[in-house]
DNA sequence: AATTTAAATGTAAGGATTACACTTAAAAAA
DNA sequence: TTTTTTAAGTGTAATCCTTACATTTAAATT
């Protein structure tokens, strides 16, 4: 069919912003790699690619997610469109960005190194091309109200941790301090943490109890009107 | 620059849900369209357009919205991408849609005319080509969220609105009642709001004072750090 | 003067949020 | 074996915010 031929086509991408986070460093890192194409060939880039004629932006992103890290199911989600006609300097391009939460431990080591793509702490962050700065910007100001009321915050821990690296986990994506004793009321107030038989003993003499989400008590506090709200102070 | 010619083009588009609030009759509307195009000519249609070569996303947008309506300084922001290959059974068209918030008396009538639009309550909607009720019901969904944290519902109404009018407007949105006492508490407590010497008095024998929002005094806090907030019961 | 209608108003109870500092467990050192 | 060190773990009171709820007021109409 050539219903629409009178108007223009464009070239459009999608970008992923790849959050991780490093438990020991307790920073947020965004997977980067380096653009072996020009324009702008051998700088610091988000995961991206064109969208291709048979597949939708969600499958593209994910897709792209994929050939980076060999991960399938990963927690993705849109972020926002951007279309200055100047953004990339290689043509015009419209690009729609997409957040996804990993944990680091998850990725494949060999894949990300023949694709060149590196961890990079959120807080030093490398230059970046075109608009990513901004790009990225967005997208933690998406992920922190995402944090705030779902619970995907796990997506980047272990399956295992501990309140102390749930605690430093939120005070990295929000970027400050909050309150233990307060942090740990409300979280394990809402019932969605099961207490594990097991401490880690890495970082204190004591230890720390493991505890794991339990996904079911979740959906199931869902069905009955219940909203993750961690509003942390 | 021939740059990144192996890789293929798409149309894009960009739809408008333009929201309007009916004063009189308390409910939200949509400016629709009837399609003068192939396929699915004669339907109701939101507001949309294919972008052009050398505008921006947001450009497109307030072109459309231009086009339709004669406004030129709307208050409209993205809502979502669309990006499923048979979303539109024309031709694959990926379309980010904006939505964009009017008063209805603002729209230039002969113009509307012209282009075979007009206002249908959110309620009692038509038949929508391709995925228009679900652009619909995301953005209802974004004008929720937005309405709670940020000022835009004075965009909706006339210069000068009773406080019923506000009220009415919210439980418009927001699709359910909300106590009225609690609501004129939490809106003047903000101290945004300016109260005229005049009244309202086509509703009521007493009469409600009007008012109106004064921007100036609403920048000046959020410079101090103030945040609207009317988390509605 | 009485009636009607919608606007305008206040308060108390309960719940959530915040601020804040000491105790405990366990390993390491003395 | 005792002491020291380190980080984990815990509770309460004050304040603020949210919610629920019913009567009075102003003005036109009868």
């Amino acid at each position: 069919m050539k219903i629409y031929s009178n108007y223009t086509k464009h070239f459009v991408a999608v970008d992923c912003i790849i959050f991780g986070y490093d438990i020991l460093e307790k920073e947020i890192k965004l997977l980067l790699s380096k653009r072996m194409f020009e324009p702008a060939k051998g700088r610091w880039s988000l995961a991206g690619g064109f969208v291709e004629p048979k597949e939708s932006l969600d499958d593209a992103a994910i897709r792209i997610l994929r050939k980076l890290t060999g991960l399938e199911s990963v927690y993705m989600m849109q972020s926002y469109s951007y279309g200055e006609t100047d953004r990339d300097p290689g043509d015009r391009v419209i690009s729609i960005a997409y957040f996804a939460l990993i944990a680091i431990r998850d990725i494949n080591k060999e894949l990300a190194e023949q694709n060149g793509v590196s961890w990079r702490s959120l807080s030093r962050l490398p230059d970046l091309i075109f608009d990513h700065p901004i790009m990225v910007r967005r997208a933690l100001t998406d992920l922190q109200n995402e944090i705030k009321i779902r619970p995907v915050g796990f997506e980047l821990l272990p399956e295992k941790f501990t309140l102390v690296q749930l605690q430093d986990l939120y005070e990295a994506i929000y970027q400050r301090k909050v309150d233990k004793r307060n942090f740990r009321k409300k979280i394990l107030s809402m019932g969605i943490l099961e207490k594990l038989d097991e401490k880690e003993r890495e970082t204190s003499k004591k230890g720390a109890y493991y505890y794991k989400f339990n996904e079911d008590i979740y959906k199931r506090l869902r069905q009955n009107g219940f909203y993750f709200n961690l509003d942390v102070n």
